[in-house]
DNA sequence: AGGATGTTTATAAACATTGGA
DNA sequence: ACTCCAATGTTTATAAACATC
């Protein structure tokens, strides 16, 4: 557990094998999640719309991981992540030939790269990855181990990132502490491979076979500033307000709680939902004010961060060009009966390398990747859900059209500030109608005496100091 | 491609190896996503809600597949997509100790399982899955190739399912046709793995390598009745009356169109969306009315079919029991980094087994399933997507309480009848806001004259019939 | 301590549409 | 005008991490 070294122990463990790929410290994965990244993207523009393209782009000039190391199917993943959350939404530009993508106003928490980008790297960390756990032998995904594309420096990512609190979603709790440096680096710090944060904490140090486990993203990804709005009303919505001298020494873990949440609670068989809760009072809680680094109070303007700003015609343009080829295969992983020449006889165990090769076979070749094993067995246990998201109700509420205001509301002011406003009933049924959005309690605790290095297993748990949180 | 035979054919391809498993027809997999089966689970209930293990059970016991062939792995898909799905809502008995799932009623079809059941089986079909195709080999997935589990013809799977119509999604289109058989069989009928539906359609017969593709169900799962609304507005609205006699050949392939559809279009940028849109004289244009099979009028009560019909005390209770082990691995699949001693050396290749050995090795064994192999490599298509859901606009318009009714409307009235009713500005703000629901027409077509089996390659485009498609 | 239940994120992949070559 | 294909979109399937009870 104790970091640092971990040069020492990279040059013993990481065999010669493998030229590299993640060796590079700013080719780690960062420690956000698809949904995160886009927002990020998509919210360095003015315009707060990007083509696809532009976002692939912007990823991959911010994290080198996506232009070095990971497989291609990292953007059917984005793709994935656009269709999948109703908060990006696909526009048309008026002459319809173009689409990009926005973000939907109302669930807009503005969230920028920049706004999780450590000030300093004042630590000593070596940034270096893997942890001397036992074997951290193969088996993870790697992509090919070939290409190394000469990792241009391109610009951003210099400073260390922070990654958003994981598991983020207490309701109404607009937290924000003194403003620190990270509370735990997932998949950077040393320590994310030492112990599984939580786990069943007791056979753990069992046997060996740190496979590098694939590090599921925090899930809050629309959180960061403040923004809270009970909704999926119904469960004790409490007001908190953190002791950062209180938590004991575990640093991540369980940021919500209350029985599995999301749901629609009971309601003793077709009753109506009573909403019942203290209404406001509730989200001034929270710190919310010393908000350095945030800047969304008004127009959400530019992006301090975020040099290259595409827009600007040129990567764009990129297109048809075959010649962009960061990465050789195509996104969309597919697994044709047919058609498979190419590769399908080189069992290329680990890495398969990719980039250089063949130049896309025209009838997309695509070797059946070695489907898994097929052999789950384990036991493990379980967790909770966000929240869907509104258009503001009140509107609603006021048989007034949808969207008085919008043009420049880009980054919701509900969301930011109508914390304990006037919720009514439709509340009940409206809000628990829509997706990610709301509910996503934005929270960023900083305890500047806890270094990304020292948190091996420290584990915070909201109810160590709220107890309303039952 | 002539099916029958296929015993035959199965008998030769079929390696005395893998003790059946696939081979009952019975245990094939069923042709219905996960959120169709559990609608069809859910709403078996007059209750209309069940437990989880209500559910698990209510699916293994109308599939065997799930039972006897599926890993289980299953359950975790199950519980994922109630999560993931807001249709699904979890609620919480009056005194707090027992779940159940719900369907929001709003957004409930009422799909049912007999409602896609065959009524009779008259073909000669042997309804033998596996297709000539060259090696129908290994590579898929497979569950461990033990555990028989007698395979007790519980009940229901008798009469040929008749797949929900795939892909079905084409807006405002409330298409119901005579009312005949399957349009086409996903995953039993042999023709599904003969060729890609669509696929590239040019170097298709390449190679070999029939790897079993996972056919990803329908899509569908809310549709099989009527109820249509726009939603998404903006897009070309167009009310159409198909002529089953116009078709070519095709059998299947998109059901909707209309670039991508499932985007919030356009606004020349901020400008207010100005619902424009015929409004009305859409959604009767269908047939929707010799709805024979279908029972969803009125109080949406019993089920003819679906005989268990828990909900009474047994299935419930079979919880604690560690008894009840159909299968042994249990669901969630983990990858702890440690504790894999049990398989993790044995580089079981192809069809890992694992039912019989050890069981469960206290803090879940799992050894890494061996990572895909990771190279993909391939090139292909592109296509579109749902629409948000809604819980009856009008009411919020109305600015009254959102469920007036609810008791006994458990098959939403709105979705099934209330297609051209006055829809006004809020909709376009407030229906893409939601979720799995509305926008998902119900078509329901049937040609008396095609059976399953002669549904070699046949794809039927609504743009073949319906210009205003595009 | 461990399993069942929930919630989310990650990936792969099937399949659909569309614009360009 | 046309076919073919890659890019773009939409969904479903699975695995898995992680959380609660
Ligand atoms: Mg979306
Ligand atoms: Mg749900």
């Amino acid at each position: 557990m104790s970091s640092n070294h971990s040069d020492f122990l990279n040059i013993i463990y990481c065999q010669p094998k493998a030229p590299e790929k993640e060796k590079d410290p700013l080719s780690e994965r960062p420690p956000y999640s698809y949904m995160a990244m886009i927002q990020f993207a998509i919210n360095s523009k003015k315009n707060r719309h990007m083509t696809l393209k532009e976002i692939y782009n912007w990823i991959e000039d911010h994290f080198p991981y996506f232009r070095n190391v990971a497989k291609p199917g990292w953007k059917n993943s984005i793709r994935h992540n656009l269709s999948l959350h109703d908060m990006f939404v696909r526009e048309t530009s008026p002459d319809g030939k173009i689409s990009y993508w926005t973000i939907r106003p109302e669930a807009n928490r503005c969230l920028t790269l920049d706004q999780v980008y450590k000030p300093l790297v004042d630590t000593v960390t070596p940034t270096c990855p893997q942890i001397p756990q036992v074997g951290f032998n193969k088996q993870q995904k790697r992509g090919p181990p070939e290409l190394k594309k000469a990792i241009p420096p391109t610009g951003g990512t210099e400073r260390k990132m922070k990654p958003l609190l994981p598991r983020t979603d207490s309701y109404l709790v607009p937290i924000q502490l003194p403003l620190g440096q990270s509370l735990f680096l997932p998949s950077s710090s040393p320590a994310t491979l030492a112990t599984p944060p939580h786990a069943p904490s007791s056979s753990t140090p069992s046997s060996s076979g740190a496979i590098k486990r694939v590090r599921i993203a925090p899930k809050v990804s629309q959180m960061m500033l403040c923004a809270s709005t009970s909704q999926d009303i119904k469960e004790e919505p409490v007001s908190v307000s953190v002791t950062p001298e209180a938590l004991p020494s575990k640093t991540r873990q369980q940021e919500n709680s209350s029985s599995r949440r999301k749901q629609r609670l009971v309601l003793p068989a077709t009753e109506e939902p009573v909403l019942l809760y203290p209404d406001s009072t509730l989200f001034d809680s929270g710190v919310v004010s010393d908000v350095s680094t945030f800047q969304d109070t008004h127009d959400p303007e530019p992006e301090p961060s975020c040099k290259p700003d595409p827009d600007s015609p040129n990567r764009e343009y990129t297109f048809k060009t075959p010649i962009k080829s960061s990465h050789p295969s195509s996104s969309t992983p597919s697994k044709l009966p047919a058609v498979l020449e190419p590769w399908r006889i080189t069992p290329v165990r680990k890495g398969g390398v990719l980039d250089f090769s063949p130049i896309r076979t025209p009838s997309g070749p695509q070797l059946t990747p070695q489907r898994h094993e097929h052999t789950p067995f384990s036991f493990n246990s379980t967790p909770f859900k966000e929240l869907p998201l509104f258009s503001s109700p009140r509107e609603l509420l006021t048989c007034s059209r949808p969207s008085p205001r919008r043009s420049n509301a880009t980054c919701s002011r509900e969301l930011l500030q109508e914390g304990a406003t006037n919720r009514s009933l439709t509340e009940g049924l409206v809000l628990d109608t829509m997706n990610d959005s709301l509910s996503k309690i934005l929270v960023d605790i900083s305890f500047p005496n806890l270094e990304d290095d020292d948190l091996g297993m420290a584990n915070i748990s909201w109810s160590q100091f709220i107890p309303e949180l039952k």
